[in-house]
DNA sequence: CTAGTTGTACATTGTACGTGTACAAAGGAC
DNA sequence: GTCCTTTGTACACGTACAATGTACAACTAG
């Protein structure tokens, strides 16, 4: 039941922060449903020392999941995946989603990936998510 | 031939910086072929006024996209767009593209776009980019 | 050559990230 | 219940980045 270690990636040299890289990391696991309710995530210590970052920088990874519903984060307890409510549909986040979906399209046609690599990676993950369940 | 104004959007309270809103906005219409070979961009000073930033952070903005590519930018001349040659395909390019298509997919649906809508939006654009020219 | 325009360099200020250290709350042994 | 360990939290600090103000360098126009 407690899961989650050979499985997360720290690169310290990204621009992306390290706390990001880590509730990404998570929360591709919640949405794949790899991490159910119920599953208990390491301590911040135990994780840390895994990684080689600093325990508040996982307390910081945890706060943010815990805040978005995924984690019940409690002092002794540590840190369990919890049955989230679905959050109510925002048109506001979809607009949001779309634009930075646009922005990442173009920097990575910029960066080198061909428009058509970027094209068939949308439509395999478009796939992918259709078939996980709607729910 | 100098376009781009009524175009961009700023946010001063987003977490995306200015100036990356300001490329982002720009590279779109690169990549959209909206802004093509040729065409003026306004000037540093012009772009921060309409928009009610510094010129400094508009120059940043220029800076980044001349720096993959996209401008000719020149002191007294202003900012051109450049034909620009495609850069070679880059495989590790293309897996972080793959890796932050995914966490943005999983923030979308943290935040409240339901899957059905994030897949959708991945297909929209995925066939977006393929009728748009392969080149 | 002179004057005006345009991008650039650099110092300053506010903010965010990651860490070190100390603390508060929960659990377990007895 | 008492004690002690375990666990998350709060706060201050060093460093780096974002946005700005100001002065400068390179180019154009006449």
């Amino acid at each position: 039941m407690s899961v989650e270690s050979p499985i997360l990636r720290i690169d310290l040299e990204s621009p992306v922060p390290v706390y990001e890289q880590l509730s990404n990391g998570i929360r591709g696991e919640l949405v794949a449903r790899r991490l159910r309710p119920g599953d208990h995530l390491p301590t911040v210590r135990e994780l840390a020392l895994d990684l080689g970052v600093h325990h508040n920088t996982v307390a910081e990874a945890y706060r943010l999941l815990a805040r978005e519903g995924w984690l019940d984060l409690r002092r002794g307890r540590g840190a369990t995946v919890i049955d989230r409510r679905q959050p109510p549909p925002s048109a506001q986040a979809r607009i949001e989603f779309a634009q930075r979906l646009r922005d990442l399209a173009a920097k990575a046609i910029a960066h080198g990936v061909p428009r058509g690599a970027v094209a068939d990676e949308m439509k395999a993950l478009g796939s992918e998510l259709n078939e996980g369940g709607s729910k």
